[in-house]
DNA sequence: ATGAAAGCGCTAACAC
DNA sequence: GTGTTAGCGCTTTCAT
């Protein structure tokens, strides 16, 4: 080992007998080096584990970039699923993978972006809905703009842009869409009176999905007075204390729309807990579809998001040639996938 | 925006009417610079959007420390508790974090931690179990050192030390105690045919927890014999496949002991699948009580393990000053949680 | 209090 | 082919 931290390339130099110019040069392989020589170079690197410092590489330019991937919550499946596919895709590409949480403040992610920029990311993305207020627009399109002027790439993925002429790019999925139909499921399987829990007002996502649900509602000939958006926010706990309450209050429903399969995973607790019957007394569906929902009790009939590809779409767009006449907006599709969480309304909550 | 690329510190020390010194002083705060001149570097600062390039930094000493964490897969709700549990107490410390996955491939696991000697990182967790063959073991030994060396400190989460003297922290729970425990669970409920689903020889964790389960059984006085392994490796989809094999072979046995929550969730549908009930035919329990599994059907008995707290103490560990006379290796403890899975053995089945 | 200069470890011209 | 030289952007002595 070498005399107090990592052996340097003039270490490797000085000991198989070259200049410094030829270990780089034999190491990257990309100039010509004799067999000769490059073997006692390659020697050499190992005899004093050699490896390059990443940093020196990267202020002269070469050296492998990052992608790094902001989210809410690394234990949220869906989210998961979406670093697995940036993981992936990254890795792919060579590109090491960062990701950093923000447990849902807009503070933070900002606080990370800057730090992305410092760290000289290539391609920083934003996962997920956000709360955002004008003032958060502002900073985003601040950094979109700083980022470009890097040579970075700012990707929203699963959120709309924050305003036009931002340079980034947005992959998502037709939140709207998707609660448009399974909100229409639920109205074709006989279900009146339909509760949204989990509504975040300013939430980008779950705005679109209140959205889809009040279309379809509208759709189907029922009033807007039908609608019922519960704003009890995302997360297991929230879906579970929400729902308790609902239980509690009398309100009349026969079936819930969940804002995204953790809160269907919440109220499904809260129904159980009232002794009641899924879907035998009210029906439940959910938003994402993540790999455990079959595994609810009952299985959860929810919305399908490519949420892997969601993330593999993001990175591939940011490292596309930038001159390629490329789209800088793309929507991936969802589609409901039906399991045993609905049913015919119940006789007696319908009356 | 600067010419081409992000403004240096050289930009703001000219737009300031300063030297590239003093830029760097009245930014980092650490040498007195008079007020005057300190709010016309920030103002020039401010003006051209001017951001440290952290590998300049980092290349002279300065620079915040990375803490890399590798695991299986994010998705994996607990490995996703462990990056959790990293990633809040290396931001907390002022650290970035890192994660990146194997996918399950040994290889990958030591080509990322080279990857991180090259960046750098001060400290590198590796986590969760893994087969280790010798090849394998020597060469975690051989990074321990390099690290060291390089003043950077390895930890091993939720596995034991490849071998006596390698200098790297380890932080895990005692996988055989908690197997012991909820096979007692098992044999106390009266079961006396259980088997153990999900075995992965060389597998460190999954090794422990097997001789848990058969020192259980033979603590309760039935023979080696009584011990039934099934090597079918982790993942829903390994437990789903095997469980129906088993179910299939006519196999007799009354309950299951699953090698980790997302096999209980595959067998738990294999068993669904089979018509067949839990606890009523079959009782099953699980490891690491993921947050969803008080969600399946029916909730899950299972051993609790700290997961975000194994990940928490992992960088604590690390980031303790090494003078401190300070324990190098620390057992988190782990207790059953007992939910509905488990009943009586079947009269039928147990003949 | 502030500037000049050296140098972190590496790569890329530019000689020879 | 291979060595020499010149930085990349920053911090930090050492002068002034």
């Amino acid at each position: 080992m070498a005399a107090r931290g990592r052996a340097t390339i003039r270490d490797v130099a000085e000991r198989a007998g070259v200049s410094a110019a030829t270990v780089s040069r034999a190491l990257s392989g990309n100039h010509p080096v004799p067999p000769a020589t490059r073997t006692r170079v390659l020697r050499a690197a190992r005899a004093l584990d050699y490896v390059a410092n990443a940093h020196a590489r990267a202020l002269v330019g070469g050296g492998r970039k990052m992608v790094a991937v902001v989210l809410r919550q690394v234990t949220n499946p869906f989210y998961a699923k979406v670093a697995e596919g940036v993981e992936a895709e990254a890795t792919a590409h060579g590109r090491l993978c960062l990701v950093g949480s923000t447990g849902g403040d807009p503070q933070r992610e900002l606080e990370f972006v800057q730090l992305m920029r410092e760290e000289g990311a290539s391609v920083v993305i934003l996962a997920g809905g956000v709360v955002e207020d004008d003032a958060y627009r502002e900073r985003v399109a601040h950094y979109a703009h700083a980022l470009a002027a890097a040579g970075s790439r700012l990707v929203l993925c699963g959120r709309p842009a924050p305003g036009p002429d931002i340079p980034a790019l947005v992959v998502e999925f037709d939140n709207e869409a998707g609660a448009r139909a399974i909100t229409g499921h639920l109205v074709s399987t006989g279900h009146r009176r339909i509760v949204f829990l989990g509504g975040l007002p300013g939430n980008t996502a779950l705005d679109a999905r209140v959205a889809g649900y009040r279309a379809a509602l509208a759709a189907h000939g029922l009033p807007p007075a039908a609608a019922h958006v519960v704003d009890c926010g995302l997360g297991r706990a929230a879906g579970h204390r929400a729902m308790a309450e609902l239980l509690r209050d009398g309100t009349e429903f026969t079936a819930v729309f969940a804002g995204d399969d953790m809160v269907a995973a919440g109220a499904l607790r809260a129904i159980a807990e009232a002794g009641l019957r899924v879907p035998g007394d009210i029906s439940l569906v959910g938003y994402n579809d993540i790999p455990l929902a079959q595994d609810f009790n009952p299985p959860l009939t929810t919305v399908h998001t490519p949420a892997e590809e969601l993330g593999r779409v993001a990175v591939r767009m940011a490292l596309r040639d930038p001159e390629e006449t490329a789209d800088t907006h793309q929507v991936l599709g969802t589609h409901i996938v039906v399991r045993d969480s609905v049913g015919p309304p119940s006789p007696e909550r319908a009356q």
